[in-house]
This record gives structure tokens, sequence and C-alpha cells, in this order.
DNA sequence: GTCTGAAATCGTAGCGCTATTATTTTCAAA
DNA sequence: TTTGAAAATAATAGCGCTACGATTTCAGAC
């Protein structure tokens, strides 16, 4: 069309015949237009966002009343490249429905966000291979810190960690098995060991531990074994452990009382791995007439909202959901700041508390 | 200091006295790293990353193996940059605390990562201002899309969100107010209103709503609402309603059910603004003799694992939580390859279901 | 007046990748 | 062979921001 017309005023020096590129460009509000607006550098603008006290008052305002009337909102992903390293913490847990992790999910997210870190969320599903692929996309976004539910993971995935400078913790999980990096949790065979302790002391001695999903959930399983050893270690006869293929819920309680009535019984207690399957317990021991904790004594874990309340309460072993999520928020802000924590305090053991009620 | 002194083999051109700069640069792999092993220009490589059929097989192969052996992981950072736009979905939900959204959000994040969709998460703890807050900060993510709760949200809210060109759904309700962008989730009158009408068809006149939070939680008041303008509708005498200042937990229901019976001692039947707080009265009911069913009729609101298990088992209404998440899901793929459903199709009502068990 | 140092501000070079255009290679048809 | 189009690959210019060093400003000391 205009193809002889050329804009006089336009002197292309050194041409090599390059065509003026026309990229689609965002049309969001950049930090160059606020700097314009302010009759400041760009430079100043981006001083102002990270350390409004290096900048004059009256440049702040300026800046400020620019950021104001242009709606100006930071690209936190160019910010995030040319600082090498986004504000982003991934935090990859089994299942967020579990009322455990999301517990320590909020509790995490509400720390981390005073400090203008963003959670990003990922859920395994329980499997190792989903798990490792959560790392691999975590890893792309270069996040301040990758936090990972237990201490087990895909070869392949602790790799990937290592190999990556990027803080690491491990939680919920506390074990024989050195963490990648730090760990915020508790020791699972020892709260088995309690339960068990609990029940011999009341003279028990018919023990039966009710799981579900313990196949996927190593961390209940942890939990099934120790409460079997200690019970074998206290002279007890060994415990049966009965596991529910789907997950912990209470009607998986009530069909594992049911299996366990029929083949035990002369059974006197229960450890079950989770809070909602010790409330399917006591629905069906109501339903059967079988007095709690009278004819069998039931115990739970998690203390979660209900287990105050029900009938009887539940006794329960309490995990402290919102405390790992505080101690693993300290943990990473201690690394974004830059002081990592030395060698010892990068463990951190939140310990288990027997909530003793009514139920056993 | 140097300026007379000038390194003989360095030539620069037009020089300004500039010194090289040296940047603390990541040490990560780059593409470049993994073309230069591969034998090709990092184009290929990222072309390959992409659109794997666009590259010839020998290449294809050849980059394959670079990325094995290196263990390179794309930098989404700079690929979100220089693409404009970022592979992530902001999802702000009041609390993650609640089994409900837990399930959206859950269903949401299986959904999206199929796509290689990733989910930031934030919770408002229903406060707006907390909400504008975490808007803001999604919004500097430059995100494919951004998920809120409910329709209400401050007036900057609404502008932050109507001038950044991002695709917004807003879940788990619908009304009168037309969404800022796309819609999906239930009326919350109409779940109030369906159980007014089971009350009714049953015969029981004095009515009551539990609820917790009802100040905060303007969908749980909406039910409240829903309920009592339905039974004044059917002719019944006005239902009260009672809040609870505390988190809906069974806690919250045992408390409840001791102010109503204190209150309406004629009292025939109470929907509660949830499950836990309908199992707290069930609970209570227990420990005062009062017959469920018989003397007093309970529901509850979105049918948590644990209700179709309790003694009795309860009558309920299921909004669908995993429905909302895959219907929401849906919005956003179809949002991210570019074909915006059409007006009618922006908004997607998922119903509610009453689901009659025997406690009402 | 000049000098000095601290405070405030600015200029520039990337961060690692993708989009776009440019170039080379391939290969069937002429 | 030559040729032309299609396929494959390469070169280049940013994306919007921050880090770093350079430069300017402005008191107070001499």
């Amino acid at each position: 069309m205009n193809g002889s017309a050329i804009k006089s005023d336009f002197i292309e020096p050194s041409s090599e015949g390059h065509v003026r590129r026309q990229r689609r460009k965002m049309q969001r509000v950049t930090m160059m237009d606020v700097a314009k607006r302010a009759g400041v550098s760009s430079s100043t603008v981006s001083l102002y966002l990270r350390r409004p006290e290096a900048v004059s008052p009256m440049a702040g305002q300026e800046i400020a009343q620019a950021i104001e009337a242009l709606g100006y909102v930071p690209n936190l992903v160019a910010g995030g490249l040319a600082a090498a390293g986004s504000r982003v913490v991934s935090v990859i847990v089994p299942s967020i429905r579990n009322a455990f992790f999301a517990e320590t999910v909020a509790t995490l997210q509400t720390e981390l966000a005073a400090e203008g870190l963003q959670v990003m969320l990922g859920h395994s599903e329980y499997s190792e291979e989903d798990e490792e692929a959560l790392i691999r996309t975590a890893l792309a976004w270069a996040p301040a810190a990758i936090v990972l539910t237990g201490l087990r993971h895909s070869k392949a995935a602790r790799h990937l960690l290592a190999s990556a400078s990027v803080p690491v913790v491990e939680m919920w999980e506390l074990g024989a098995q050195a963490p990648i990096d730090m760990a915020v949790g508790f020791c699972h065979t020892a709260v088995g060991a309690t339960a068990a302790r609990h029940f011999a002391q009341q003279g028990f001695t018919q023990l039966a531990f009710l799981g579900a999903r313990l196949l996927q959930d190593s961390r209940a399983a942890t939990r099934a074994e120790g409460f079997a050893v200690e019970a074998l270690r206290l002279g007890l006869p060994e415990p049966q452990i009965l596991n529910h293929p789907a997950p912990a819920t209470a009607e998986a309680g009530a069909q594992l009382l049911g299996r366990v009535q029929a083949s035990l019984p002369k059974l006197q207690a229960v450890a079950c791995s989770n809070d909602l399957v010790a409330l399917g317990v006591l629905f069906e021991c109501q339903r059967r007439g079988i007095a709690v904790p009278g004819d069998l004594a039931v115990m739970g874990f998690g203390d979660l909202s209900f287990s105050s309340t029900s009938n009887p309460p539940l006794t329960t072993i309490r995990p402290s959901g919102d405390l790992i999520g505080r101690e693993v928020a300290r943990l990473i802000k201690a690394c974004t700041k830059g002081n990592r924590p030395p060698g010892a305090d990068r463990i951190v053991d939140t310990g288990h508390l027997l909530v003793e009620r009514k139920s056993a």
C-alpha cells in the first residue's frame, strides 16, 4: 500500500534492514509509567517500592500518588526474574481435604502472607510419582522455599531438590531418616506408643488398631506399627491392625468396627488412625449398644473440632497442626531473611499431646 | 583512578566508560545450556518444549537427552514474563479449613494441573479488606485466571478486577447480583427455602435456624434469610435465627441447641448453617434425651463425610463442592484456550440437593 | 569560596525465556 | 540438474523489573 512512502523523520542507524518488531505487549501500567508521572526515574520507583525510607519524602509522595492515580500493580513475574528468585512458597500436601493439612496450610499461609510470600499449593494424593511432578513444577517457579509432607519421596525428587539450592522443609513427620534440609513435625511411632501405653495403664490387653488407607498413608502406618510394637514391649498380646482401603472417614470407622467385632469378640480397646474414624466407631457402638468406654475404649488421633463434643467426648492425640504451620513459617522466614538456622535448629519436634477425655 | 590505562585488547565501541557489570546470576541450568549440549539453538529448545512435533525427531531426541542429562527445569518465571502471562490460577477462599472449600479447591487443583496450570492459594478469613489485598497480589502475578468466593467484594477489588483483563470466576454463590465476569454456584436463598419447605411438608410450625458467624459469612446469612422468608410465605410463624459468634463447629451447634431450648421450648425443627453445627446439635440432643427426629427434627447443610453415618443419619442439603470445582475448571480451561464462553454460559448453576435421611 | 561525604537519584545491563521474523535445509516435482 | 515450497532451525528483540554502580545534590567543614 504505502511501500514508497517512508516517514521522513525516522532515520534508522546502522540499519541492516531490520523491521520494527510488533510485539503484543501487555497493556498494563508499568513502573515506567508511574515514574514518568511522578517525574522520577523508574529506578527510584523500584527503590520506593522495596525500601520507601530510602527515597525522599517528597519523591515518595509523588510516586505514591502516581501509583494510586494509575492503579499500578507491580509485575511480580518480572520482579522475580530480575531478582533471580520469586516470593513464592510451594506447599505440597497429600490432600487438602484432610483437616490436618488444611489447618497447617491455613496457618502457614497467614504467617507467610505477612512477609509478602505467596503460597502455591499442590496435592499429591499420596502418590510419590505425582509428588515428583509437583516438585518439578514447583522448582520451575524459582520458589523462595518448598514445603513437603513427610520424609518419604522418590529418589528423583530428592535429587531434584538437593541440586536446586532452595530451602526445603518436610513437615508432619520426624523419624530415623534425616530430612533433605529442614523438618518440622513429630514422631508417629511415638504417637502409636503413647496410645498403647494409655490402654496398658488402664489394664486393657485385647487391643486393635483401626486404620484407613494404610498402604498409601505411611504416617498412619507408622502410628499403627508404633502402637503394635509398644504393646508387645509391654507384654501384651499382639494387637490386630485392620485396614480400610478408602479414605479415613466416619463411614470407614463404622465398617471397621463391624469387622473387628466379628473377628475379635473379646476386644477391649481400639486406637484409630484418625478422629473421623473414631467418630464412626462411636456411632457404630451406639447402634450396636456397645458402651464406650465401658465395653470398648476408643482413642482417636487429630483432636478435630468435633472431638470434644461427641458422646462420649473423644480421648485423642493432638498433633498441633497449627503449631507445625507456624514453625514451618518461622524457618522459611529465617531463610528468606538470610539467616538460615544452624544444624540442630533445622529440625523442630512439635511433639504430640494425649488429650484424655471420656472415650478411653 | 584508571582514567588512562585501558585494557589493550578490549575495544569498547562508543564507550562512555561503562564497566562490565558483575551480576550474581542464578547458577541454575538454562535453556542455553541445553541448547549447547544438544547442538541446536535455544529457539529450537524452546520450540521443542512447547510444540515437540514442530522439531525434527533427531533434534528432539538430542534435546530430550540433554534435558535429562543436565536435569534442566524450565524457568516459568522467565517464560511468564516473555509470554506476557503466567500459568497460574489464583484462588481466594474465605477459609481452607472449611471442608466445603477444601473440597472445591482440591478438585479444582487436580483439574487445572492436568492443563499445566498452577493454583496459588489465598484465604481472606471472611474479610473484604484482606480479600482486596489478596486480589492485588494475585494480579501482580499476571495470572491466567482468578477465582473468588461469593459475589460480595470491596469496590476497589471490583475495580481492580474489571480493569485487569483477566478471567474472573466467582464461585459458591449465585443470586440477584451480576457476577464480575463468570460465576459457578447456586442460590443460597433457595437452599434456605428448601429446608423450610421440607419442614413445612412434615407439618412442623415451630422452626429455628442455627447459624455461626452469620455476620461474616454472608452466604450462611442468606440461607438463614431464605429459610425465614419461605417459612413466612408458607404461613408459618417467623422462625427464630440464632447466631454463634465463633466458627461453625460441633461445639457451636451444641451451645446453640442449649440456647434455643431455653428460649423456645415448643421448638419442633431446626435448620443448621452447616453439618458440623448439626452434628453438635445431634450430640447435645443425645445428652439431653431429646429424640431426633421424634422430639426435634434436625437438618444440616453440606453433606459432609460423617453425615451419612451419624445417629440418626443426618438429613442435609448437598451443595456439590466438587462439581463447583469441576465447572470452575472447565470455564478457566476454555478461557486459556481462547474460547471464552458466550454470555449465558458464563453463569453455571450447580443447584442443590436435599438428601433425606433420618434426622428430619 | 572550595572540598568532602552522605543522601538521593539515575542509567544501564541483564534475568531466562518466547514471539516473530529471517535464514537454511530438505525434498518432491519439473 | 534446477526450482520452489515446505520444513526445520536460527537470530533477534524485547517482556518489566531489580541490582549495581555512577552521578547529582546539598549540607557542613575548612
